[in-house]
DNA sequence: AATCCGTCCAACCGCTATGCC
DNA sequence: CGGCATAGCGGTTGGACGGAT
């Protein structure tokens, strides 16, 4: 039956919601929302669902004043990447897209020209604060990520120190993950499919303007082929 | 005390990508 | 290959809140 043929409920979500949903996705797992409502007993649509979860009940998410790091990095991450929110979150251990997002939109720099007296500047236009605004590069994901199991186990979720035994705090382990993108031997196949990055090799690009912008050396082992 | 106004954030909406048949 | 259902994303909105008047 199509959600819309159902009236669920909408607005605010009580503590005894948040509960059912928790027991939901602590029992089932994360995903196949589409069942979610019907497991965890709520009036709510899947996409109420899945959001609540992602941008609130679940857990480990840091809540709270983004700290100065953390805004240098959504800075320099916007500049390379536009409003890819969901990236720039995966970046910051514990932030919800919408975390960021709402801090952008709010605090730094994104705001959207005005229409007609505006026409023409969107694309290099300027925030309140000054900052440049850029046509990013928006990648998409890639099926050839789908073949490399640790692509995928590398997204947000991965990020933390814990998946590097080892790793000291989670700059380490960040660290490690993206030189290991490079050491993979699935590095050659991805170059030779042609029509572009996968996400995961795309943020290490991305990481790697990030340090040479900031004058770190990176030896050649870390990275053995010359970078777009 | 009342009201206005700006800020912030949670949640909704609409669109696109993806997977499956 | 096309159509449909679902997942996921970014844009937008609505309301709560606090400070100013």
């Amino acid at each position: 039956m199509k959600e819309r043929a159902l009236i669920v409920r909408k607005g605010a979500w009580t503590k005894e919601e948040d509960d059912l949903l928790q027991k939901c996705v602590e029992q089932w797992g994360e995903g196949e929302w589409k069942r979610v409502p019907q497991r965890a007993g709520l009036n709510r649509c899947r996409k109420s669902c899945r959001l609540r979860w992602l941008n609130y009940v679940k857990p480990n998410i840091k809540r709270g004043v983004f700290q100065e790091d953390e805004v240098d990095m959504i800075v320099r991450l916007h500049k390379l990447l536009g409003n890819r929110w969901s990236m720039i979150a995966g970046r910051l251990p514990g932030r919800t897209a919408n975390d960021v997002k709402n801090y952008c939109n709010t605090r730094l720099m994104v705001k959207k020209p005005k229409l007609a007296s505006n026409e023409g500047e969107e694309e290099n236009g300027e925030g309140c604060r000054g900052e440049t605004r850029v046509k990013a590069i928006r990648p998409r994901p890639h099926n050839i990520s789908k073949k490399l199991g640790h692509f995928w186990r590398s997204q947000p979720a991965a990020n933390q120190a814990g998946d590097y035994p080892g790793a000291v705090d989670a700059e380490v382990a960040e660290e490690t993950r993206v030189s290991n993108l490079f050491m993979s031997p699935a590095r050659g196949t991805l170059r030779s499919e042609g029509d572009g990055f996968g996400n995961e090799l795309y943020e290490a690009v991305m990481l790697w303007d990030i340090w040479m912008a900031d004058g770190f050396e990176v030896e050649n082992t870390f990275f053995p082929f010359p970078f777009p």
